[in-house]
DNA sequence: GATGAATGAGTGTTCATTCAT
DNA sequence: GATGAATGAACACTCATTCAT
């Protein structure tokens, strides 16, 4: 069956069951999630679940997808057309942050998807470390940064971000990160990317590049 | 009622649930684990189970209780004695991924314990952090890593580790992590934590540490 | 959740529900009663009785104050319009026994409520109470009984009443009661209640009455 | 197997068994009361209980029968030597309420028995109803009290007071029954049985007499 | 498109009973 | 006699999904 909205009624039922299932997976994680609740918060009957969506996995695919696309999207918005590469940094994570208080479903969901949907939360993360490698390579192909493996690079540090997410906007249910761990964590990231540094050999070369 | 075994036949029963446990939360997750399979995977009969546990996430907390403590010993084991600190870095990564490659089921099973049992989920990420954060503290205070916030590099840095591993040795199933992407995380961290470094400003006091 | 019928298939499936509730709470009194018993009775699928019922315990409420109901009205439509005290007795106490030759689950159920359901088991009680408590008042005021106090007499002679009609239609099984018991108890009752009587104090008023 | 007690020290358990049994019983009711909560009560083990009992049933049993005779014995050890037959109704009253203030286990028990065990249900009824009916039937060839059906007024009397226990009692929770209420009662157990009358019709013989 | 009643496989948990020690 | 670990059938209840209206 298509399930494509085919009318106006329709675009407007779909929309508010992504909502509320977003909202719903944000709050009590996919296995708490029903159907019944999400078509509760969304206002509409159970059975119209089923003409817009093949199931509880479909519309959790979605709105991961959705969602990660968001993330990435404000993420490059933020740092595109800064020049300097840390400035860049800068404003990448604090967008990322921003979105992190603003959707806790992302952080939540997808923390769980491991065992729910695989494929889509691999999805996500290369989606991310995508844009992240690419901004790093090009950074360090331009002597902006040091010579990092840039795959490994926006892995970890990917990793840096959503700790620091997890612990200071999640676990605190805050508004936004507090400003001093952001700069301890600005300050951790200039020291793993800066362009001179003493510490370690300098590979000098793509020899052993990841990926 | 108090569910301590008091004979070592019991002893050798709750002994064989927790490692079933463990087994069953890597492979399937919390939710898909039914108490069936966990005694089916012990060998027991489904009543036992409630001889020496209260539920399934009593099961739950002291399986991850348990890994959390054993990782915290195999990395702090690793690294006890090793006087650089950029060595003792090594060690104690190495030392968590090789317990990753191990244990899936930790890594598996703590992303999925925030809907589950937040504060055992807390618990074994403040484990970690805090033995992290103290070497970091003191290694600081010896002058042997420049000045970061210790608290702050700790979750960063764990968080670097968590998503390495995810991507190189849970996702390709691998028994250790590939060489080249543990230099890489290496490299990151040494640059981050390098005593000497152009890049950054000294803070050089506590000022606006965290926690 | 709101469980109330919306469509005529749904009153129907609850009708079905409620009527083979009766019929197994009759049978075998609460605690053997099962669920899948009593969807079984009434043909339809175990899922469905949660779409109609809260619970088990919700729908031997509804059945218990539903018989509870139907007896007291039995009762006060067999004696209404009946002028002489004495034959609105007779009345009443004959549709008891027809109500409980018909129904045997109100005996069988009401007799387990104490530890099921205490509320309504008390309800059932002072409901019938009340009923007839307020007739003896009514009819001692005009003089047509003596001076009892009407609800302790009401409470003693339901009491009778509930005695007889579990020893001479339950345990016989029969479908009404034995007319030489039937007149037993009405001398036993026109005795207590009868206006002149050289036995007894006679209070003339209303002091010490009970509630 | 033989379970009789062999030893004092065997006495002694099984006592303490059948003394934890009625505690468990009136408190959370057959359905409600295990094995388990039984032997913790008693402080003895749980596989104890099956050197002394055949199951729960025959702890059950046991625990009604003793308390049925208990009673019977309270109301007639009460009742004995007193010479009027009214004062014997009295005296016998006075003590089914102390017994029911102080066992209240009976009262609940017994009002269950009738899915658990109707054989014992029947029993208890039984043996207070034949001492009590063969008393009136003494004081009635003796014209103490009028020519009622001694069995019939006997069920009826006894259900009476029943009831009065069960809302004085049993329900207010009470030490003992008030005393207007008690004499509530008494007035129409005296109406019941007076010898002279007006009202009623004078059998004068045993035509008709119920079993 | 929308509705909500119906379905039934599956879950966590309880508990009377057995039995090796 | 006493102990407590082990057993497994049974239960109340949930929920993704289907389908007649």
């Amino acid at each position: 069956m298509d399930r494509t909205a085919r009318t106006p009624r329709g675009a407007r039922t779909r929309a508010k069951l992504l909502t509320a299932a977003e909202e719903v997976f944000a709050t009590v994680g996919y296995h708490e999630a029903s159907i019944v609740k999400i078509t509760e918060e969304a206002g509409v009957a159970l059975g119209t679940f089923y003409t817009h969506f093949e199931g509880k996995k479909e519309i959790f695919d979605t709105v991961v997808l959705d969602l990660s696309q968001r993330v990435r999207h404000a993420m490059s918005e933020a740092s595109t057309g800064v020049d300097d590469r840390l400035e860049a940094e800068r404003a990448g994570f604090r967008a990322f942050f921003a979105f992190t208080a603003q959707h806790p479903a992302l952080y939540r969901i997808i923390r769980q998807a491991e065992f729910v949907s695989p494929e889509v939360m691999r999805r996500h993360y290369d989606n991310i470390v995508d844009g992240y490698a690419s901004g790093l390579e090009s950074a360090r192909s331009r002597g902006e940064i040091r010579d990092v493996d840039p795959v490994v690079a926006a892995w970890a540090l990917m990793g840096a971000g959503e700790l620091i997410g997890m612990r200071w906007v999640l676990w605190e249910d805050a508004d936004a990160i507090p400003e001093a761990v952001y700069e301890g964590l600005m300050d951790v990231i200039r020291g793993a990317l800066a362009p001179t540094t003493t510490a370690g050999t300098d590979p000098g070369n793509d020899e052993g590049r990841v990926r």
